[in-house]
DNA sequence: TTTATTAATCGCAATATTGCAATATATAAA
DNA sequence: TTTATATATTGCAATATTGCGATTAATAAA
């Protein structure tokens, strides 16, 4: 049905996977990249570096400012884009949460 | 197109979005808790534990054996799941790093 | 062998995603 | 105002994903 049981699963594990759905393409992953090894933030150049139109790089940035993992200013007729510490920071949590379980109990493992 | 342009990236990004599509999706976050929760590996009652039919949930196990991120073996008729710790480890690492280098340069955000 | 039991695969319908050309919007510069 | 520049939106085609019933495959038990 192509259409996900959100209801069936918990707050929790919905916003995860949606966090990860929004970074689930290599072109959102190279925006990532791309704002991170700038000093500041980029406005707009973005579409010069990425193989991919104007149009397509304006959605990947939509679904990521959907996902609150980058944040925009308007400055003039551009707008300065920035990833956003704080939703970076709790995933990078999560992430080392599910982690570090799995190493503490890795005696257990049987395969 | 529907078609990602695989080739207009790298394949450190391709790879990372591949692991991020894999955990896009709450059911296989459930699952993925469920494996973390259970001392010992799971051998089936995944079916039992989550509200989607067999046919479903063998299709979402696919994909996390595919991604790496699960591993089976079998035992008699049925087979027992658990968690790769190592690509865990890995996936970690990166968010990791892309967390902390944004930490490092906060001072220069505009937005 | 026959009969469970367990998990994978097939085939389908419904919906989502990807990518882009064309267009719209909004501000700055002339 | 007109023109240029930058980004968003619309609409579409191609492909992917989700979910499940039905079936298949493979082993264990009787």
């Amino acid at each position: 049905m192509g259409i996900t049981k959100t209801d069936a699963f918990t707050t929790n594990q919905n916003e995860l996977a949606t966090l990860f759905k929004a970074m689930a393409h290599p072109a959102r992953i190279a925006i990532i990249e791309f704002l991170l090894q700038n000093e500041k933030c980029i406005c707009g150049d973005i579409v010069d570096e990425l193989p991919l139109a104007q149009a397509t790089i304006s959605q990947h940035l939509k679904e990521l400012k959907n996902a609150n993992l980058i944040k925009g200013t308007i400055e003039g007729t551009a707008i300065c884009y920035c990833l956003n510490q704080e939703v970076f920071t709790e995933l990078n949590e999560k992430i080392s949460l599910i982690t570090n379980q799995l190493i503490n109990k890795n005696n257990n493992q049987c395969c």
